[in-house]
RNA sequence: GGAGAGAUGCCAGAGUGGUCGAAUGGGCUCGCCUGGAAAGCGAGUGUACCGUGAAAGCGGUACCGAGGGUUCGAAUCCCUCUCUCUCCGCCA
């Protein structure tokens, strides 16, 4: 959410950027400037009244220490009536709050000043290409390559769980392994550490990176023990420092991580989602950083850079997109999306989604750092997919299939799985 | 899953109704001492919010796992929850 400080002085800024984001109703922000107000009067006028109590309560103290019961309990007829008004306040004040904080949750990250006004994917920006786009109309897509191999068994996966959650068989699954150790190797020779998180999160987590509320749909539920299943790994890795204060010594932060990912994609069937284009289970090696306010900027650029050099390595040629306000989230000041080409489909499919969320996330989660003037501040959040399996996959068998319908193993995975075939 | 114990500041640990934001020790920071270091000595060392101020600061409030209650007053008493530890059971 943003510092109810900050809305209160760029009020019009807040606005514009929430129309520009395609929020018709900007009224929460007038609100939340009057909640504040409500707030803030609530505030002062408790703390001056328990102020007094505060008082009266160790004049009584000191009375009776002295043995002056009757001045004491004179005192004590006093504070009676202040008591309940204090009540009725606290009430109030943390009433006033859950609503100020209720409308906060509702008010978007300001798109950054770079971003490109829009409303839609027509508007995205194609920042850059790499690579040769291959037209060549004989090309098969994945899922027939990967049916021609029995190596992906979409019919068990319905079986066993249901559409969405297929079995990788055999050399399939060796693959997958392959990739996930690749990017996971690049990130630590990048600088990353790595790490294993849990991948289930329980709500506040879920808050903290922006799922909740609004985006609870997103996700599967455990309900009898109230968790969610992770759909991403952003939300374990980046909220491994909630409600810390780091030090400035040790930004920027980095870290990956590979989970599977767990996504309801509630009423999206059919051939746009055909094979591995969309599931609700899939596997990705995650980035996250940390750092320092001023250097969110270029921790976004270095993190597109990265991401984009995996993709080269797998020699599959890719478009990167600068995201619109309009398609780039409720979070995010700035965001750039990968597109690997998909010889097969003749399609582009995202795999990469790199994002700078400002202290968007940060204030959500109360991660902060100490400047060097020893006071806290909020810090800056990034994260970006290095990369996701399964489009990936879907390009390599595209890309690396022989006419016999064989695939070739691409040149970095070598070493994971052997030279020639799958 | 059953039984018991516990949760206090960066860490260890005292505090069982009043002057406690919290003893003491350690750590850390600054200063003194030293050729330099160690030791020693002295001072300081939480977070958030409200108000005020250009700022440093100053005034106030809240916070001793979380939420609620009793009381003029709660770290301290009561209730609920969460988590940790020990023992038993189960288990990769």
């Amino acid at each position: 959410m943003l510092d109810i400080g900050f809305i209160r002085d760029n009020v019009e800024l807040v606005k514009e950027g929430m129309k520009n984001k395609g929020e018709n109703d900007i009224s929460a922000v007038d609100k939340a400037v009057e909640k504040d107000e409500e707030w803030r009067g609530l505030v002062t006028e408790i703390d001056q009244l328990r102020a007094e109590s505060n008082t009266k309560a160790k004049q009584i103290g000191q009375l009776m220490g002295e043995g002056k019961k009757e001045e004491a309990q004179a005192l004590i007829k006093e504070t009676g009536e202040s008591k309940g008004k204090i009540k009725e306040l606290e009430k109030a004040v943390s009433e006033v709050r859950n609503e100020l904080n209720e409308l906060l949750y509702r008010i978007p990250n300001v798109p950054d000043a770079s971003v490109p006004v829009g409303h839609s994917e027509e508007d995205n920006e194609v920042f850059s290409t790499w690579g040769e786009p291959d037209e060549n109309e004989k090309l098969k897509p994945h899922w027939e390559i990967a049916e021609q191999n029995n190596w992906i068994d979409f019919e068990r996966g319905v079986k066993v769980t249901g559409a969405g959650f297929p079995f990788y068989v055999g050399r399939m699954a060796t693959l997958q392994r392959a990739l996930i150790n690749f990017f996971i190797n690049e990130a630590i020779s990048a600088g990353y550490t790595e790490l294993q998180s849990p991948y289930f999160v329980n709500e506040d987590s879920a808050r903290g990176t922006g799922q909740i509320p609004d985006k609870e749909d997103m996700m599967y539920e455990i309900q009898r023990d109230e968790f969610f299943l992770i759909p991403t790994a952003e939300v374990p890795v980046t909220n491994f420092h909630r409600d810390e204060i780091l030090e400035e010594d040790d930004l920027p932060v980095l870290y990956t991580a590979y989970t599977p990912c767990w996504r309801r994609e509630a009423g999206s069937y059919g051939k746009e989602v055909r094979g591995l284009n969309r599931l609700h289970q899939f596997d990705k090696v995650e980035l996250v950083k940390i750092v320092h306010p001023e250097q969110s900027d270029k921790e976004l650029e270095s993190l597109r850079e990265y991401a984009e050099s995996l993709l080269q390595k797998l020699d599959l040629p890719y478009r990167t997109l600068l995201m619109c306000t309009g398609d780039m989230g409720f979070t995010q000041t700035k965001k750039y999306d990968l597109e690997v080409w998909s010889a097969g489909q003749k399609r582009w499919l995202e795999v990469s989604s790199c994002s700078n969320f400002g202290s968007f996330q940060a204030r959500r989660m109360q991660l902060r750092f100490r400047n060097e003037k020893g006071k806290t501040e909020m810090l800056h959040t990034l994260n970006g997919s290095g990369l996701a399996l399964p489009r990936i996959v879907a390009a390599i068998l595209e890309k690396y299939q022989t006419e016999e319908g064989k695939v070739q193993v691409p040149k970095v995975l070598e070493p994971y799985m052997g030279e020639g075939f799958i």
